[in-house]
DNA sequence: CCTCCTTGTGGAATCGATTACACGGAATTG
DNA sequence: CAATTCCGTGTAATCGATTCCACAAGGAGG
């Protein structure tokens, strides 16, 4: 693999020249650029990105560390942030944590070892010591979807939907369609969108007069097997909840298998809803109802802020708003007949 | 951040010392290596992956570029790849080529310059320019699921699924449940897979005499739309077909909205099966028949071969074979009335 | 007691780029 | 016509590690 010194040489020039017409600086000659264009192509030059990151002390990488690239919010999550990376001229490098502490601090670790120019994390646990040795050492840094309070994280910005209203407009639904008996499977206490949704949806439940009890809250990690195992819980329960609503998408397919396994019926036994629409709802059986979260939107939104403070410009919070689609799962829509 | 000097400093001794420790070459005094491993301690020192992998010409970081992030089947491939290869000390940069030829040169440029040490390349088309100057300039590269011939390719091992004996399997199951005008949705022409899947098909047609009619050919390109567009066609003919298997997942589920849009049924008015099975095919309305890959061995299997190319071994192309899972997406499971 | 070898350490070259500074020659100005 | 500015280019320092070579001190062997 030829470096800038073979095409120094081979264009009749120094280094320093060859490095000037790559970077387009002004004062190159005409000729001379053209002759070290020429020289490039012959040799099929690509300049070292690892040389170039030692001197100019950047990289042009952004790190993502997810919490589960097998949740398909995650993924599409990493694909609107590739994109719209690409598009800022940065790569991605992402880190997948599956829900375990460790792994999320493995790969942070890696990450800054391989001095990517910024972070964006959306946070397994409460707060790791390698992320709070990140932000200390002033790595540009940005949060999404989850957040961390706390521990020196509180500067970081936060890209992030909020589900308060969606929740509220779920609630109605699920109360229209004559649902008292609610229940929620949240996400781990540890995370910020796990409490969140869990507090939204009780005060929905005021609103409407019905109190959540704790009977009727169950805590799972976000992953399908929790999810069948809180259901499990719930329907053995003396007074069995009428609707259950999933924190995420893997947890509410958990809870569709238990249901399923125990020969009762979605929505005609117990409805089920979830947070986070994914396509695969649309061909369950029966469709199911979620809340959306503007994925493609959240991604760009987090590269937006984290390449602002990674070229030096300040960054902002922001938030927005998830909404509700209603499918089959919670009974039938309204103004149709069973 | 501190670099090595700082060690060096505090440390009271010389870099070369302190690299020594840190890659514990065998002379150093055991009192210094103390004095040397408190001073990192101390200031938390992380060593430079930039600048270790300029002088010592390797990043320990492969690249793995898939050809779309959103099929449930890649991302499976995406997480076996990243976990065999963090046990193994690599880290994965993934490139996303959405099924697009430019992106997918994008990436593999991209990684070129970052001097990964390896590729794992799932091709989209038939043979990229930077593909082929990647393998010239002697980059270790392995293929997975999909390859191409010719081009100066043909030494680069593959690691993939032989899906013939599954597919025959399917053909059987098929028949069995009475169908006999079957179709299928195949991949873009250029892809291996693609050939693949629709000549076993064919050949399984042969042998129970049936003979697969160009008009019950349709060809995708492995995204759901493309399975929706051929299904129409399909369901549009004098004839249309009373079973389709579709080449990928996504066009399963593109061809279950066509058929479910037009008042038909699955599997009463027509039969559907796919090739990769996920999880969410046990959720879908009725559960779809399969065929499964090992995913997770095929993404070991590609990371032990590429590995050993990095490190100087020979490696061997690896076949794994698929196997067919029965649901009820074909007609009731035998033995069972209807 | 002198030589030779071993052990532990430091100095300096190196990887491939970027960039501050120096310099020669041409162009501009008074 | 001399002085000054500007333009295009080269030399060399630099980023943070690794590693070859040199060297001093100490131990072993004759």
């Amino acid at each position: 693999m030829p470096a800038i010194k073979d095409v120094a040489r081979r264009a009749g020039v120094s280094v320093a020249t060859v490095s000037r017409v790559l970077n387009d600086h002004p004062s190159v000659r005409p000729d001379t650029r053209e002759r070290v264009l020429a020289a490039v192509a012959d040799l099929g030059y690509r300049p070292n990105a690892v040389a170039r990151s030692l001197r100019t002390d950047q990289t042009r990488a952004l790190g993502l560390v997810i919490s589960d690239v097998l949740n398909p919010f995650f993924t599409e999550l990493a694909r609107s942030v590739e994109d719209a990376a690409r598009e800022l001229g940065y790569s991605v490098v992402i880190g997948n944590a599956d829900e375990r502490p460790e792994l999320q601090d493995h790969h942070v670790r890696t990450l800054m070892d391989r001095r990517i120019d910024g972070l964006l994390i959306s946070p397994t646990d409460g707060g790791s010591p390698m992320m709070q040795a990140a932000a200390r050492a002033g790595t540009p840094m940005v949060f999404v979807d989850r957040w961390i309070e706390g521990a020196g994280l509180d500067e970081v910005p936060v890209v992030r939907t909020d589900g308060r209203a969606a929740i509220r407009d779920l609630v109605a639904h699920l109360y229209a369609l004559g649902h008292r008996r609610l229940a929620i499977i949240s996400g781990p206490a540890a995370t910020t969108t796990g409490r969140e949704r869990v507090d939204a949806f009780r005060s929905a439940l005021r609103e409407f007069g019905l109190v959540l009890s704790n009977d009727h809250i169950g805590q799972g990690d976000f992953q399908a097997d929790s999810g069948r195992r809180v259901t499990a819980r719930f329907l053995g329960l003396p007074h069995p909840p009428d609707a259950v609503f999933a924190a995420d998408n893997l947890m509410a397919l958990g809870a569709m298998d238990e249901i399923r396994a125990r020969g009762l019926r979605v929505p005609d036994d117990v409805a089920l809803a979830a947070f986070d629409d994914i396509p695969w709802f649309l061909h369950t059986d029966p469709p199911i109802t979620a809340i959306a979260q503007p994925t493609g939107a959240l991604g760009h939104a987090a590269v937006t802020a984290l390449v602002d403070l990674v070229e030096g410009r300040p960054a902002e919070s922001v938030t927005l708003s998830a909404r509700l689609v209603t499918r089959r799962s919670c009974g039938e829509p309204e103004g149709s007949t069973p």
